[in-house]
DNA sequence: TTTTCCAACCAAACCGTTTTCAATTTTCTC
DNA sequence: GAGAAAATTGAAAACGGTTTGGTTGGAAAA
């Protein structure tokens, strides 16, 4: 049913019906509840292309989305759909090629010029993300999720990576810790650098020199929290705690502590950082897991929020959230034993 | 810029470009190739609301997401994206409220009716599940992922469960093991129904009555896998092998099996249904993990494949695709034990 | 040479809304 | 009760493309 069908129907104009659905003021309330009430009986509802195509908003906030299947993915975008299920915004996934860099920004651009979205959420970014560069320069709203030290004004909420690895950091060196090492993140990322930076800070504040030997870079999966863990554990002087990036590092960290006969928050302590999956929690494990908490569920609502308000107006230079990190502390770590000779 | 004024940059009118960058026969491939240029010089790309609106296409399949925030998502979706990056078509993720049936009906309706998808794709049918019936009756072109046993016409891909866990199940039984329990997935979805038929049929075939003492059913997560094991495991009678739905399930089923100071592989056998998953593999698991495996990502990846099929005029009657699933042996199955008086 | 056909191009209608501007009715004010 | 102001409603012009149904000029056929 299209509109001039539909307000015929009603004995209106297309316009009075346009104006009573889209709630202006001009309209009585009579006639607007009659419409309305017309409307939801005979399944009358706007096509979307064509207002969109009328009033130059697109409806949708766009995701670009990796290769690499990242599980926190889900959780964000969950939250995401938690925040806009009552608004009239939907979630585009733009899938990416390859991460080439060429390609990417390609991609950024013909999204824009496209305006199939009114909004952009940037993930990962690098201190100098050069999407968020173009992304100004075209004048497509965005918001970042993490932070960047480009200087272009821009909307952000991160999570405070640099103070959580800190104090996680610095409590392991409270419980007698001394050789601590580090399986961080994809290296470039903001995220974790700060996360590397918070790790040195406390090591350093407590007169420790970072060994090389002990940090290691790469994806989330428990494959590699195993064998960085593993490696780790086999040099000539070992670890004796962990902090690591992810729930699944943490699931290989374990494994590897556990197959060399060592006992995790005994003679290994273990802290990671914890996004908070309802498929895998760090209290459940055994031992339970210590850890850096933050809900990337809640981040991915308060971002939706966030864009919303920017596409309302507000100015990307007042949106600025940094959100604390919880340390949640379990029998994962406990203090260092005298480290046998 | 706009159709209009490039057209007049290049010297042609609106409908001579916007044939030749559609593709038009009738446009000499002179004027093509010096139109693709000026459009690429001059950044001009076609406003795709007005296209959409004008063509009726809206370029984007649909995916509806719950509330659950289900670990699959992701890798159905990187999947999706792979198979549709090189086409102009995006992905739609519609965010429902409650899996409130009236409202998730009212939102399908919503959905077909505001035209921001050309097909979409429905997730964990139930056997009579009424989305079907009902996008079938509105004419959206649809693609199930799973299957329904529902009388109406429509396109799907599953992965043949019966047959995964029958045969996993069989292998247990060959293995000498007679008390299996099976943790298995949310009650009600055909895909539940087949993997329980699966469980059944091959103890039946080998003499052995189901006990509904040793099945449960719940959300893939880590904690109802370890509720579930241990408390079958406490039972007066327990289980020597576990039937598991899910990597989650499989992690707290191992954790459960520790906790009592059992070895997994000798003193209780665990399969599990591995999606394959980037961040935790069931080779690495310790003992490595038996499985019934079968690609999400792939699945995601033929699914966006199939729509695109079933948009380009295929018929939904021809779309039925019936997965195999492996079944890899590791060493967290072995050979029964001789209970325990 | 005339006619026919075809390749290449164009003008204008249309997709289904929103919104400007104007018209009409109703309500106030004095 | 007249005139002004306010409240409602409508006609028509966008929005930016695609597509129908021509028109044109030159090559091929007669």
């Amino acid at each position: 049913m299209r509109l001039k069908e539909f307000a015929k129907q009603v004995g209106l104009s297309p316009t009075t019906v346009s104006r009573a659905l889209s709630g202006y003021p001009e309209v009585s309330e009579t006639t607007r509840a009659r419409v309305a009430e017309a409307a939801v009986r005979l399944g009358y509802s706007p096509n979307v292309n064509a207002v969109r195509l009328k009033t130059g908003r697109a409806g949708a906030i766009g995701v670009v989305m990796g290769r690499a299947g990242e599980f926190h993915f889900a959780e964000f975008m969950a939250g995401m759909a938690e925040r806009l299920v009552a608004e009239e915004t939907d979630i585009l996934v733009i899938p990416m090629a390859d991460p080439n860099h060429e390609d990417e920004m390609q991609l950024y651009r013909r999204l824009v010029e496209s305006r199939r979205v009114d909004a952009i959420i940037v993930h990962s970014p690098k201190p100098d993300d050069e999407r968020i560069a173009l992304l100004h320069e075209l004048g497509m709203p965005f918001l970042v999720h993490g932070r960047s030290a480009i200087d272009v004004p821009h909307a952000w909420l991160d999570i405070d990576n640099e103070a959580a690895i800190k104090r996680a950091t610095s409590h392991l060196i409270d419980l007698g810790h001394r050789r601590i090492a580090m399986i961080n993140g994809r290296p470039g990322a903001t995220y974790a650098l700060h996360r590397d930076s918070g790790f040195r800070k406390a090591l350093q504040s407590h007169g420790i020199e970072p060994d090389a030997q002990l940090i290691a870079n790469g994806n989330f999966t428990d494959e590699l929290g195993f064998r960085f863990a593993r490696s780790f554990l086999e040099q000539p002087n070992p670890p004796t705690a962990f902090v690591a990036g992810s729930m699944m590092t943490a699931l290989g960290v374990y494994r590897a502590v556990r197959s060399l006969g060592l006992q995790i928050g005994r003679d290994v302590s273990v802290i990671a950082h914890d996004d908070v999956f309802p498929y895998l929690t760090a209290d459940n494990m055994v031992p339970s897991l210590s850890a850096t908490r933050s809900s990337m569920r809640a981040a991915g609502s308060r971002c939706a929020d966030l864009v919303l308000q920017l596409l309302s107006g507000r100015s990307a230079l007042e949106i600025h959230e940094l959100w604390p990190v919880e340390l949640i502390l379990r029998e994962s770590t406990g203090p260092a034993r005298p480290s046998k000779p």
